[in-house]
DNA sequence: ACAGTAACCTGTTTGC
DNA sequence: TGCAAACAGGTTACTG
């Protein structure tokens, strides 16, 4: 999916189009996503969007009585459509208002729509996630305290929901490669000043890809149905092969926790 | 508690 | 050219 930038990019595209909008209707073609997805006429017709806000990748478009959870899985986008937009395969839910149209587009069917009647911060799916990476509550401090006695590899830890929420396979890479530290060292092999600087790269990495509006991927478009810009400014991320933007050595790969790693051998370590 | 792996599903790319 | 294998942004659940 969309890693944390994308989900942002999006959050940020379709918010001005739903709040304050009444929905008259919810159309649900594929019920068999990750999770079954719930009754979505029911529970949504007539009722007002009040805020459309993220925690982790998830949305969260909440209403009074209660809140949407939307997770794009791998392959997932939502976007703001005209009303009578011809529907294409995968197109699994849309969300009718007045004269638009929210869809969810999802190839895959990894992605999820989740009802929160209360809090959403304490749904079963959300309640055990880790800091946001560009909080303060995530710092070289905190890195180094959840990476002590950890024998996994670094990037395996960075990519874990309950250390830190938001840095998938894209930004994991990028950022252990600006803080010049090898995807697999073992996360307790590694300083408390290196850690700092990861932790610092990760925010670096993650805020200059939101402002850029994400990576361009395959499958995701914003919601507008713009690319993002940011993959044209990846240091290691799909360079498998090709030299090093640093320092000229060829860009290598390894299967790190199932998920191909990329690095400069000569440059990190 | 921790680390490693299989699984969910479909489309695209790669290799023979 | 054709077909099958490999691979793809994520997360959960199971194993030892």
């Amino acid at each position: 999916m969309p890693e944390l930038p994308e989900v942002e990019t999006t959050r940020r595209g379709i918010a001005p189009h739903l709040l304050g909008q009444a929905i008259r209707s919810a159309v649900v073609r594929q019920s068999q996503l990750r999770w079954p997805v719930p009754e979505l006429d029911r529970l949504l017709s007539g009722r007002v969007v009040k805020a459309v806000e993220r925690r982790a990748k998830y949305i969260l478009i909440r209403f009074a009585h209660g809140t949407l959870i939307v997770h794009l899985g791998m392959s997932g986008s939502l976007r703001v459509l005209p009303a009578g937009s011809p529907v294409r395969k995968h197109d699994h839910v849309d969300l009718l208002f007045a004269d638009s149209c929210l869809r969810l587009h999802d190839p895959r069917r990894f992605g999820a729509l989740l009802w929160a009647e209360s809090d959403p911060l304490n749904h079963p799916r959300l309640r055990h996630l880790g800091p946001e990476p560009l909080s303060d509550d995530f710092d070289g401090a905190y890195l180094q305290a959840a990476a002590h006695g950890r024998r996994l590899p670094i990037k395996s830890l960075l990519m874990d929901g309950k250390v830190v929420v938001g840095v998938g396979n894209i930004y994991a890479t990028e950022a252990l490669f600006r803080a010049g530290i090898h995807p697999q060292r073992a996360s307790q092999r590694i300083s408390g000043q290196r850690l700092g600087h990861l932790a610092n790269e990760v925010k670096t990495v993650l805020t200059y890809a939101i402002e850029r509006g994400g990576t361009t991927l395959r499958d995701f478009v914003s919601e507008s149905g713009q690319p993002g810009y940011f993959a044209q400014e990846l240091f290691v991320y799909g360079r498998a092969g090709q030299p090093c933007k640093r320092c000229g050595t060829a860009i290598r790969t390894r299967q790190i926790g199932q998920r191909a790693s990329a690095y400069c051998p000569n440059c990190q370590h």
